[in-house]
DNA sequence: CGATAATAGCTGTAGACAGCATGTC
DNA sequence: CTACAGCTATTATCG
């Protein structure tokens, strides 16, 4: 089908058509003609980098053009939320204005109102719906990207419970890989369906084992027999390669051995190019060994990079800078990062249950990452048989179907939030309207005998009026009682603001950071870390030191809780330390952790502390013990000693300029504002536009010389991502 | 007997969403 | 529960 032909608002084809788009590839002519510009509801079910987004903006945007009202379109990661928003922003020249929204910006919800596109994360959205702002009936059309999460264990339920409440109240575009059972979906969804294979780039795909590469097609390759050659050989031939392994190990080993190979076929400004990427690099254990891997042209990409390496690598391999990337499943969903040759190492995955194979859905995906499209002609995808019988890999991999997707919405965790939401959110007044909404779910849908899941609520519904979440009249009506309704805003787990309620008696007459930080770290809403057979005495010690400061007891070693009680230690330990400005660096030296890591606990731990007081404030709290933990928390967001908490409270003071502050003679606000300009430029990493903010924020001008000088640092620097981090 | 090499045994394992109110180095 | 890399403790080997 020829853009020019599409039955959509001329404006939105001579978009396209600037875009250099003239011909829509088939599965999006199929899309389009399915009914969806009619406001029918469509599943689609097509490989990645096959033209889904452009369908779905094509769809959002004809839809908001002739009905007004608003579009929402769900993301699985925040990552991708600013991916999305940054490719609709393009459309705010006819009109129409893009928002991002995700737990990292902008929550304000009534500001959203002023939107038309609203890119969201499915917990967001889930967020956004129970403070029920006054844009939701607005809501025309959701599309939901990577839909086929709702098979996923710990957030396929939300995603559920999102299209179910949308259902019937707006269009649904449903954007999914390929999956077993796209038709119940779509039937679930009263969806049309485009089911297609096609891709833009073609993917040929084979199995590798000792040498030989047995490609689908029956033909053979010889290579030398380490499959690393694979990747070497695509190096050679002037493209990229993307590894997939299973442990972040893995992924540093293979980058860091690869790396002399691939450095021998680099060019001197390629050479020059990436030695100036690594030395760019912060100095930590971590990325000492990423140096030494991109001084070679290859780079490891997992979790515990923390977010600039991450999007760094990123950017310098679509570049073409880095040739080679060896990744865990980070990259396999999610981020559009495609190389001519996909090489998977690993089809093998630990998980709770022991060593598990990798869904077919997954390396599928995996898989779906070969081929640039404005560079190969053809992807290449290769499984690697290490240990494995290649055969046994090229059926049930290559040629085999991806699995069904399942309801995950009887996953106790999840099920217990999204119930207690029903009640206090969404005005289900008794247990038979609960079960009546329950109805419209995919797993109703689903499964003829739903007999457990109905079980299952009641169970639920007894634990939340035990712990007076909510209560019930004689009439056996629900009752939404505040610690109920806050628990459910704060989206916190019903099951952490229990123990938090169970802990706020012995808080309050001994509050201190080991066992706040003990208490969060033991909550299910906080991944803890592991801790290690060799650390295990140290942290059992550590507790036995500690333990008046415990809110709970210590468990003994038989006892089933033992290992995650030692795993709650370290966590609220690493914690302490970053209260008390330990090095960042020798915190990943001592708890063998990674920035990644850190990150991520801290920005939990920063959460269900917001969370902590926020409850505490319902259960008459005590002036003195209120203050006390809102300094903790303040003092958990800048990890600062007490002694800097008044610095950390002016803007633009964080961490490292509070410490520099201080240990200049600066201690308090009074010190700052009896200093002279030029004895606050003295310290370091204070700058004109920090001291600018100070003097704003005491409200004095500053001398004009300076100021003129402060408006040149601007300029000089604009051209950023300006509103979107506004 | 002591130093060094070979081997048996043990350990640990991917990822990432949510609140709120504004400004990290 | 079908793995496997990297490390440590233990045993074998050699002079």
């Amino acid at each position: 089908m020829r853009v020019e032909e599409l039955p959509v608002d001329e404006r939105i084809k001579r978009i396209i058509l600037e875009r250099g788009i003239e011909e829509l590839y088939p599965p999006q002519a199929e899309a389009l003609r399915s009914g969806v510009l009619e406001g029918k509801n469509l599943v689609l079910a097509i490989p990645t980098a096959s033209g889904k987004t452009l369908v779905s903006e094509i769809v959002m945007v004809n839809k908001l053009l002739r009905e007004g009202g608003k579009a929402v379109y769900l993301v699985p990661l925040k990552a991708l939320a600013e991916e999305k928003y940054r490719e609709f922003k393009e459309w705010e020249v006819l009109g129409l204005r893009v928002a991002a929204t995700t737990g990292d910006y902008d929550s304000t919800d009534e500001w959203l109102g002023r939107y038309d596109i609203i890119v969201a994360t499915a917990e967001k959205f889930d967020s956004l719906l129970r403070h029920g702002s006054s844009w939701i009936k607005d809501v025309k059309l959701v599309v939901a990207d990577e839909v086929h999460l709702i098979g996923s264990y710990d957030r396929g339920a939300t995603l559920e419970m999102i299209l179910s409440h949308m259902l019937g109240r707006a269009q649904i575009l449903a954007l999914s890989a390929t999956v077993g059972n796209a038709e119940e979906l779509a039937e679930w969804l009263n969806a049309e369906l485009v089911v297609s294979n096609w891709r833009p780039v073609q993917l040929r795909k084979g199995v590798f084992a000792q040498g030989e590469l047995f490609w689908e097609d029956g033909k053979i390759d010889r290579y030398p027999a380490n499959w690393d050659s694979l990747a070497i050989d695509a190096v050679k031939r002037g493209k990229q390669a993307l590894i997939f392994v299973n442990t972040r190990r893995s992924a540093e080993k293979e980058a860091v051995s690869l790396a002399p190979k691939i450095a021998r076929l680099l060019t001197k400004p390629e050479q020059r190019g990436l030695k100036e990427l690594a030395d760019s690099l912060e100095s930590n254990p971590t990325n000492e060994k990423l140096k030494k891997a991109l001084r070679g042209g290859v780079a490891f990409h997992h979790a515990g990079l923390s977010r600039t390496e991450r999007t760094m690598i990123e950017d310098a391999f679509r570049e073409g800078l880095i040739k080679v990337i060896t990744a865990t499943p980070t990259l396999s969903a999610g981020l559009n990062l495609p190389a001519f040759r996909v090489i998977i190492r690993d089809t093998k995955r630990y998980s709770n249950f022991g060593w598990v194979d990798i869904p077919v859905l997954e390396i599928q995906q995996m898989m779906g990452r070969a081929g640039r499209p404005k560079y190969d002609k053809v992807g290449e995808a290769i499984i690697v048989a290490r240990t494995e019988d290649p055969k046994k890999l090229m059926d049930r991999y290559v040629f085999g179907k991806p699995e069904k997707l399942f309801s995950m919405l009887a996953n106790e965790s999840a099920f217990r939030g999204q119930i207690l939401a029903l009640i206090t959110n969404f005005g289900v007044e008794n247990f038979r309207e609960l079960i009546n909404f329950l109805e419209k779910t995919f797993y109703f849908y689903q499964r003829s005998d739903t007999s457990h899941l109905e079980w299952k609520a009641k169970e639920i519904v007894y634990f939340l009026i035990e712990n007076e979440f909510i209560d019930m009249d004689i009439e056996d009506r629900f009752i939404a009682l505040p610690f109920g309704r806050r628990t459910s805003q704060l989206y916190i787990d019903p099951l952490t603001a229990k123990k938090f309620k169970d802990a706020f008696p012995k808080l309050e007459k001994n509050p201190n950071p080991f066992g706040i930080f003990q208490l969060i770290a033991s909550t299910p809403d906080m991944g803890t870390l592991n801790a290690r057979r060799k650390e295990m005495e140290d942290y059992l010690d550590l507790a036995y030191e500690m333990e008046e400061k415990l809110y709970v007891n210590i468990p003994y070693w038989e006892d089933y809780r033992f290992q995650s009680f030692l795993n709650e230690v370290k966590t609220a330990k690493i914690l302490l330390d970053w209260i008390n400005e330990v090095p960042e660096t020798r915190i990943y030296d001592t708890y063998n952790i990674d920035p990644g890591d850190l990150y991520r606990i801290l920005e939990l731990a920063d959460w269900l502390m917001y969370s902590l007081i926020e409850l505490y404030k319902l259960f008459e709290p005590k002036k003195d013990v209120l203050d006390y933990l809102r300094d903790l928390h303040l003092r958990l967001k800048h990890g600062v000693r007490e002694e800097l908490l008044e610095l950390v409270r002016l803007p633009n003071i964080g961490r490292k300029r509070a410490r520099a502050l201080y240990n200049a003679g600066f201690r308090t606000t009074e010190d700052i504002m009896r200093a002279k300009v030029s004895e606050l430029l003295a310290v370091e990493g204070i700058g004109l536009k920090v001291v600018e903010g100070l003097f704003m924020h005491f409200g004095v001008e500053l001398p004009k010389a300076s100021k003129k000088s402060t408006e040149e640092n601007r300029k000089r620097r604009k051209g950023t991502l300006d509103d979107f981090l506004k």
